[in-house]
Parts: C-alpha cells; sequence; structure tokens
DNA sequence: ACACCAGATGCAACATTGTTGCATCTGGTG
DNA sequence: CACCAGATGCAACAATGTTGCATCTGGTGT
C-alpha cells in the first residue's frame, strides 16, 4: 500500500498500518501510541507518530475525523468509504454510533469558491435501549 | 434570559451573552476573549470564560458544537435553531463555519425505536481565503 | 437595610492534544 | 556503493481545556 502510495516504506508505518489494518473503529492518536507500545519492538515517538498519521492521511491511504470531544481519529481510507455514503446515528446517551443506510449524504452544492472534501449526515438522539 | 434560565446574573455572564447576541455565527472560546478584550471593561479570565459557556450551555442558553478543528463553538440556542435547516461549510484550515443555505438538511428517516433529536449535515473542505 | 451563603470569579498550576526546529539517520535510486 | 530527499527522534513550544483553592458577590430571608 505504502509503495503503491509513492511514499517510503518505513518501520514506523508499516506498524502504524497495521494497528490500522486490525481495528475495528478510527483510532485516536493515544490508542495507536498504546497499542503500540505493547508490541515487542521499542516505542514508537510521539511527533514521528502525528507524521507518519499525517503521510497517511496525505497520501490517500488513511482518512482523519473528529470524535465527539474533538480528537482526531484515524481508520484506512478504504474502511472510511464504506461509511461515506450514508448517515450516522450518534447517542446521546450511550455515545454508540449506528449507521442509517436510509438515509443518504447529498451530493454537495457549494458555493464558488469553497472546496469541498468530505460530507457528513449526523444525527443526534437516542438509541432504542436508551429511548 | 439569566433570571429566566434560573442562574445567576452576573458581569462576566452579561458580557459574553452581549457577544453571544452580536454574533453572526458560532464563536469560539479564543473569538470571545478577544472580543471580550477590546471592550472597555476590564479583560475577563481565561477560565472563568470557559465556565461562563458551560453555564450557558448547561442551562439552555447556548449551545456547543466543533468546529473542523477540533475547537468548541458557541451560539446562543435560539440562533442554532435558525441554522437546523441548512448544511454548515467547516473551513479545516481556519476553522471558520459557513451556512450553506442551498443545501436542505434532509428529514430524518430512522429505523423504529430510534428517536431523533437533531440532524446536522456538515461539510469539511477549505473556504475561499483558504483554498 | 443587613447578614448570610451557594455559587461565581480570578489566579496558578496542570493536562491533553498537536506543531515546529533541527540534528541525525535511512530507504530508494542511479 | 555513494548519495540525498525525506523520515526519524528529541526538545521546545503552542493551543485548548481542566482542576484546586482562596476570595468575592448576587440573591435571599430577616
Ligand atoms: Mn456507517
Ligand atoms: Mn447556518
Ligand atoms: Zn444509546
Ligand atoms: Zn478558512
Amino acid at each position: 500500500m505504502l509503495r503503491q502510495a509513492g511514499v517510503k516504506v518505513t518501520q514506523p508505518r508499516l506498524r502504524v498500518l497495521s494497528c490500522l489494518l486490525e481495528a475495528q473503529a478510527a483510532l485516536s492518536h493515544a490508542e495507536i501510541e498504546s497499542w503500540l507500545s505493547a508490541e515487542d519492538a521499542g516505542e514508537l515517538d510521539r511527533v514521528t507518530l502525528y507524521r507518519v498519521l499525517d503521510s497517511l492521511v496525505g497520501c490517500g491511504i488513511a482518512s482523519r475525523s473528529l470524535d465527539a470531544r474533538g480528537v482526531f481519529r484515524f481508520m484506512l481510507k478504504s474502511m472510511q468509504l464504506a461509511h461515506a455514503e450514508h448517515a450516522h446515528f450518534h447517542c446521546q446517551r450511550c455515545g454508540r454510533v449506528f449507521c442509517v443506510a436510509s438515509m443518504p449524504v447529498p451530493t454537495p452544492s457549494l458555493p464558488t469558491g469553497f472546496v469541498g472534501i468530505s460530507v457528513a449526515l449526523e444525527i443526534s438522539g437516542l438509541c432504542p435501549p436508551c429511548a
């Protein structure tokens, strides 16, 4: 994937990529850091991890989003694309996120000058168990 | 508004409230701080401003949301309601938020059991100056 | 008018998340 | 195998938000 994307294949990038490949959800910098520090290989520098994540996003392998606390989270672009076309429901009580396949995300129609990069349709409320 | 909401009417709350009443968009802590520091009255303590904003959100006068950089922004709840029907554009670089009147927020069609409370259509990208 | 006190304020210290500068190292290329 | 663009590691810095605590004050009851 790294070679395909035209970036250097380095140990830190391979280690972070394997995290993202295994992950079931979007991971924060802190989560990846603690996951990696549990491995046999040495710790990965905090700043290097930030820069690895930047490079993975920059070359299109990963995507970056914000969680409810304002912390950036990362997932493979391939995984993210599967969720880009439908809405997501955020339960205000339990925090869980549900896919809402019945609500497609509309195509952006922006005023001239604006460059749209992503569109998200987010519903807040109470999920069945919480309601 | 403060008396109505059942919280003490204090000078800091009145000053912050007047900012939010004048504001054309959701304001960040930093924006409110610099706006207030330009006034005749003395500077308002950073921490007090955080706590005033918390109290305004807590008593239902204001609403809190995240901008594209992960910074919290605040606006009057009443004003927020006026923005519930259209999309919003978040600049990834400068954090500013723009109304996109041309993109209406779709009516929620949720699976049975889910209780929708709010719907947001959020576009991320670069605003004209930043692009 | 006055005393009282829950809660609001101001200040210092701290925590978390993310960025910048710079010296050194290394993956890939010729 | 030499070279170098770019990646890494470390230190310092920046931005945003939180906690602890002493002091002050808005509102209430007398
Ligand atoms: Mn989904
Ligand atoms: Mn709007
Ligand atoms: Zn729930
Ligand atoms: Zn911008």
